[in-house]
DNA sequence: TATTCTTGTGAATTCGTATTCTCGCATGAT
DNA sequence: ATCATGCGAGAATACGAATTCACAAGAATA
């Protein structure tokens, strides 16, 4: 049988309520018998049942997490590690748990939609979004649901939302290599459907801006076997091969690498290259990788104070969309060429 | 105001119980009243409210995961990021989601313990224990709370466990260097309290067993940096230095090859290797770099299924303890010393 | 026709806690 | 002396759904 309040009280010869009021903290009792009501509770190893609790006072003390799967697993994207791993950092300590599920299709992220949300398992979301936003996030804003986008928010202005700042990491990683003395500079991006992508180029296409009179850009799947391959096929045979990339995460650069391995090409000799995440794997290739950090702790302890901010009620002045800045690891890979060729 | 199943009741002229007879779908309701009460839920768009519903049921429709967080977070590891990917994957479609929690130190594990299964917010839980059990592990079974240890149960025999079969990985590894010629075969160790250590450990000892007849052991923190030092400083530098290494996983043996390429060596001519994990950056050295496969959605999926066993009072026969067979990925990092001078 | 069995339904209760309401008493102001 | 005020604590109720129980009406049996 389960301890309750009810029994609590019986012992300590109080009602139910002044038990309540105990636990909770609020509501004035006597301090004489507070006392006794704790000494109560310890001795017979009182919990309170969070089912109940939570039935009463509307809040669940879960943040929701869903995303997306990817397609081969998420098990090797190290954004989505470090992401979930910052979260549950942050929550350490706070009432909050983390609830995450993964979804496959866009039906059943609807279908998680209502059990999560509408059943009133989680207090609010952390919405992940790598693409265009659909219509889940107009029922969140239509229900006035406390959610935060991590990504971008495609010109919806309502929408609280953190995202790393990437046009200023393209534009950043491009203004690198052109400060490096590379006049030809080349961006290997990602599938053009993810904003990642679109932004980041566009912070190439700024940089470049007066510097560099064409761009040269080529889209290739994620991960680093698909950079290998369309580096190969296509950067490597153009008409005009750059002497300098940007490549739009780490894992597509060791492709890059790889490829330009096979063709006998040097880095940064023969091709410079910067890419995005600074992840632990920019240590591996001789001299290093460059690398733009994009600093997810901010991104995700951000994102977080929002939400609970708005799950608490608390609308915080200032915009809506907060830009995470981001910061160059300059490595080997990306050293001028007179210096790499001494 | 939020709709109930009272609400409901009213407007399609049933009573409450028979709306959650309806919901539920046991319990005998008359078809054409059944297809009005669905009606009506539809046309007010009725969500269960999760609490209430668990509040009464007992199921929480919540699984824990608690991990204790290595020095330096857990970002970029990809054993525990896999980890949690299958965990969400298994849980795709099924009535439980995922309550994920990270901890710092022994007293909030404890902490956490309380405020997860006592107060009953989860069904049960998943442990994940890469070093010695704890007083947790004691508590949970005397309460009779549900749960799987991810891990090594050190002998305690009464615990469901399931673990990578890290001693058959390290025979694996090391038994595939003795198949490749190579006859000085070291060991790169991580810290002797984990227990992934000493059972590949072990492992590596009984493949040695009448083919070398010594061993050579080296322990190093993890993360590639700390391997590359312990590589240099005292690999290179022992007495007898080894013609292969069995590395404890894939991050550490990058640091090898690192230290290798510092030091003029080749990788598999000088000095063969082998890991563990099969992780992403196996691709990204020449040749590859083979790898033990541990083959986590198995041992996930394996988990999770006693877990929920357990929860929905099923107590299968078998043995307790499940260990994870596992596979070598032979790439290039362990060729032949023959073939690779060629 | 009287008597069991079904089968489906609603009234009432339960889960454990939070909250609102109320009431008695003591205090201080008028 | 009288009345507004405030404080602490108990009684009652709310939260939303599940479950128990009793009891109808109808079917099946004698």
């Amino acid at each position: 049988m389960r301890i309750t309040q009810a029994d609590i009280a019986k012992i300590a010869n109080v009602s139910q309520p002044t038990v309540s009021r105990v636990v909770s903290g609020d509501g004035r009792v006597e301090e004489g018998i507070r006392q006794r009501v704790l000494e109560v509770m310890r001795e017979h190893n009182y919990q309170p049942d969070a089912r109940a609790r939570s039935l009463r006072s509307k809040r669940a003390g879960l943040i929701g997490l869903v995303v997306k799967r990817p397609k081969g697993g998420l098990s090797d994207d190290p954004f989505f590690a470090s992401l979930i791993s910052a979260i549950m950092d942050f929550l350490v300590g706070k009432p909050y748990h983390l609830c995450a599920d993964m979804t496959l299709d866009a039906q059943s992220q609807v279908g998680l939609y209502d059990e999560l949300l509408r059943s009133r398992r989680v207090d609010g979301l952390i919405l992940v979004e790598s693409e265009a936003l659909d219509e889940r996030v107009h029922r969140l804003q239509a229900d006035h649901f406390p959610f935060v986008l991590i990504g971008n928010p495609m010109g919806n202005e309502a929408i609280w939302s953190v995202d790393n700042d990437n046009v200023l990491a393209g534009r950043i990683a491009t203004q690198h290599l052109l400060d490096q003395g590379f006049r030809r500079i080349g961006f290997l991006a990602g599938p053009s459907e993810t904003t990642v992508t679109r932004d980041r180029l566009e912070g190439y296409m700024q940089a470049l801006r007066g510097r560099q009179d064409r761009a040269f850009v080529w889209h290739s799947d994620f991960g680093s076997q698909a950079a290998r391959e369309a580096t190969r096929e296509h950067i490597l045979t153009a008409p005009e091969v750059p002497d300098a990339l940007v490549v739009l995460d780490d894992f597509m650069a060791m492709g890059a690498v790889q490829a330009l391995r096979d063709f006998g090409a040097n880095v940064p000799g023969d091709m410079g290259l910067v890419s995005f995440n600074d992840s632990a794997i920019c240590r591996l290739i001789e001299g290093g990788l460059s690398s733009v950090s994009l600093n997810i702790e901010t991104l995700v302890q951000t994102a977080c104070e929002r939400l609970v901010d708005a799950i608490e009620g608390r609308d915080p002045d200032g915009p809506r969309r907060t830009l995470i800045p981001s910061a160059l690891i300059a490595r080997g890979s990306s050293q001028p060429r007179e210096v790499a060729r001494r």
